[in-house]
DNA sequence: CTATTAGATGTTTTT
DNA sequence: CATCTAATAG
């Protein structure tokens, strides 16, 4: 049963909200998720059905852990539905998929499938040649996303955001609606579609109704990172009902990128407008040195609801403030700390490093592994990404949608003599000729000159037509472990011939398919993979190698809503706190001092600031080019006032500021002596 | 013409 | 490491 005692007078006239719109503005660590999970608990209490209770979330991990521990003390929350905004369209989706037109099977693309996709069509509509340089995939995906998540006109976002690319606003508008029209045609949504679908049916006069009426009361979390689609689900959702509750601290909306924007939370009294607004500033967490850095750095914001954190635990230290040579001796001062909080009894899994970009930690990983610390790494590079998971899940895919043309190319291309131009025009028979895709299944593909496979080389044709009896095979399977050994099974010659490290590659595969056995089917277990990928390289083989404990190196991205008693924080120069790439327009700062924020008050008592001096411009190069940093423009005199300042080695900056050494690069030899 | 290779070059953040 | 370029091999 609720019990209230654990809560604060806020907290519990939050969770004990009677009814209608509730806004809880909730400063970093002053009890969010307790207050949330005590609200579900009071739900329940209140003899409210859990599966009547919608939790959305913003990444999965946050849905886990609070699922988690609102089960512990009442299990019905074990049913409630719960997940990410694209993870319940996912589910909504599917199981609408008719309504909306779809092939259930449909495929979904993630981020870099996306991105595929386009650069397929650009190079479809000529812009590969070297004539005027047109904006890469990546580019052109995030341009799409960006546009259709913040639901405006391509060129505002261009205008805006896109400067550099405005002059091709033109070429853009055909290549996006190409981009929509070639998604239909191979049967694939992206995650954006995902929202755009789910907004649709919310908006559907029949069906939406019934997925308003479906829940009595949703909950949102993590409110100041939502965009303008996810806004318009909730207010579909909560059409026909009022009792919605959403949960966020403006000063920590850092996901501006994905055309999230505070001013929804900031709004939503006037959407709802007999919200009720409860602030919660008591902090929990930090101890009130650290939250004098935080509040500091905060109050450079003008905007926004002012909130100041107050600690309630008594005590603490000042934060340090490193000013360090470079990322080496960086690594060796954070290695040097860690391991002496250590011997004072903090285990390593209590302490962080968090970074702006994955690699502001390359240095430090190496130190780590030199020291024998063990480490775990989330956000940076990521496992979905590997190009062997890439070609293994193209293959999954395709066994129950052979329309993927995507995927054909892709697993093609693993052939020995099979580049691009081949792929292609074999993908073509395939689709649309009479191969097995056309002749819904017949085993007709013989090596002959007639069949789809006559484009491939000799030697290409017999292992290719094993790919194709495989996925035949997997088709008349039903049981997804047995369909994935299949698959598994075909890939792996191909891997081999294809990769040289093809051992540790296959590993990965292994693992791959003994998840998928645990999977009712294949498509779901694709689609979940690409909706919450493994968020560590560890994450999939499981509980590592390891001891049991290990250090966190994570994005602050990836660390938010999450604490340590220790925290360090790398690399917060200028032109990474703020990164150059996002000093732009005032916006663009502030949400980077947002971002600095977040990293700040993820620490319990313990929190060291890192600023290197001099940089390295290429840190996986073999050269010395450098130069020299400022610190971060928000540690102004006023914060660095706040810290205790640490000063090692040499730390003078030149009186120009940046200096670019020489790409020098010195040679040794002793061939003369032999020639 | 097409595929493969080597070498140079540039990079945020994530569902 | 992925992507782009230029050069080479088929």
């Amino acid at each position: 049963m609720f019990d209230g005692s654990g809560l604060n007078p806020e907290q519990l006239a939050a969770a004990t909200h009677p009814g209608g719109p509730l806004l809880v503005l909730a400063g970093a660590g002053t009890g969010k998720t307790t207050t949330l999970c005590a609200r579900v608990e009071w739900l329940l209490g209140e003899g409210v059905a859990p599966e009547r209770i919608l939790l959305l979330t913003f990444t999965r991990r946050a849905a886990r852990e609070m699922l988690q521990r609102a089960a512990g003390r009442a299990p019905a929350a074990k049913r409630i539905v719960g997940g990410t905004f694209h993870a319940v369209a996912h589910r909504a989706v599917r199981a609408h998929a008719a309504s909306l037109g779809l092939d259930p099977g449909f495929t979904l693309l993630d981020a870099g499938d996306a991105a595929d996709v386009l650069d397929l069509l650009r190079s479809e509509h000529g812009h590969d040649g070297s004539r005027r340089r047109f904006p890469r995939k990546h580019t052109l995906a995030d341009i799409y996303s960006r546009t259709v998540n913040a639901q405006r006109p391509l060129g505002e976002i261009l205008d805006k955001r896109f400067p550099w690319c405005a002059e091709w606003a033109d070429e853009l508008s055909a290549l996006f609606r190409a981009y929509g029209a070639r998604k239909k045609a191979l049967g694939a949504l992206d995650l954006d579609d995902l929202l755009l679908h789910w907004r649709a049916l919310c908006r559907d006069e029949v069906v939406g109704a019934r997925l308003s009426d479906a829940f009595d009361h949703v909950l949102v979390d993590e409110y100041q990172d939502v965009n303008g689609l996810q806004v318009d689900i909730v207010r579909a959702l909560r059409s026909r009902r009022r009792d919605v509750t959403v949960v966020g601290d403006d000063f920590q909306a850092i996901y501006g990128f994905r055309s999230a924007d505070a001013r929804h939370i900031l709004d939503f009294p006037r959407h709802f407008p007999d919200a009720h607004v409860v602030t919660l500033e008591r902090n929990y967490r930090s101890t009130q040195p650290v939250l004098d850095v935080a509040n500091a750095v905060a109050a450079q914001d003008t905007g926004g609801f002012r909130k100041v954190l107050r600690a309630q635990r008594a005590g603490g230290e000042r934060p340090r403030l490193v000013f360090c040579r470079d990322a080496s001796e960086e690594a060796a001062l954070v290695c040097d700390a860690v391991l002496a909080a250590r011997e004072e009894g903090a285990l390593l899994r209590e302490q962080a490093v968090l970074m702006r970009t994955g690699h502001d930690s390359d240095v430090l990983e190496l130190e780590l592994a030199r020291r024998r610390i063990p480490f775990v790494k989330y956000g940076g590079l990521r496992y979905l990404e590997a190009a062997h998971v890439k070609d293994f899940l193209a293959l999954l895919r395709l066994a129950d949608n052979p329309r993927d043309e995507l995927s054909w190319f892709r697993v093609l291309q693993l052939l020995d003599g099979v580049g691009p131009a081949r792929a292609r025009r074999t993908v073509n028979r395939l689709v649309t000729g009479d191969g097995p895709v056309g002749a819904g299944g017949q085993t007709s593909w013989a090596l002959g000159d007639a069949g789809p496979l006559a484009e491939l080389p000799a030697a290409a044709r017999e292992p290719a037509a094993g790919v194709l009896t495989a996925l035949e095979a997997a088709r008349g399977e039903p049981r997804a472990g047995r369909r994935a050994e299949l698959l598994r099974a075909a890939l792996d010659p191909l891997v081999r011939a294809h990769y040289p490290d093809a051992e540790v590659r296959l590993h990965d595969l292994d693992a791959l398919t003994g998840a998928a056995a645990e999977a009712a089917d294949l498509t779901t277990f694709v689609s979940e993979l690409l909706l919450d990928p493994p968020a560590s390289t560890q994450d999939f083989a499981g509980e590592p190698l390891l001891d049991d404990d290990w250090l966190v190196l994570s994005t602050v991205h990836s660390a938010k809503g999450l604490e340590w008693q220790a925290v360090h924080l790398l690399a917060v120069y200028d032109g990474n706190f703020p990164a150059c790439m996002s000093a732009g327009s005032r916006e663009e700062i502030a949400e980077e001092r947002r971002l600095l924020y977040v990293g700040l008050t993820r620490a319990r008592r313990s929190l060291h600031v890192y600023v290197p001096t001099r940089y390295h411009h290429r840190p996986a190069g073999r050269d010395d080019a450098h130069g020299y940093g400022r610190p971060s423009r928000f540690l102004t005199d006023e914060v660095q006032a706040l810290f205790d300042v640490v000063r090692t080695g040499v730390d003078a900056v030149p009186p120009f500021g940046e200096v670019s050494a020489s790409r020098r690069r010195i040679e040794v030899s002793v061939d003369e002596l032999f020639a």
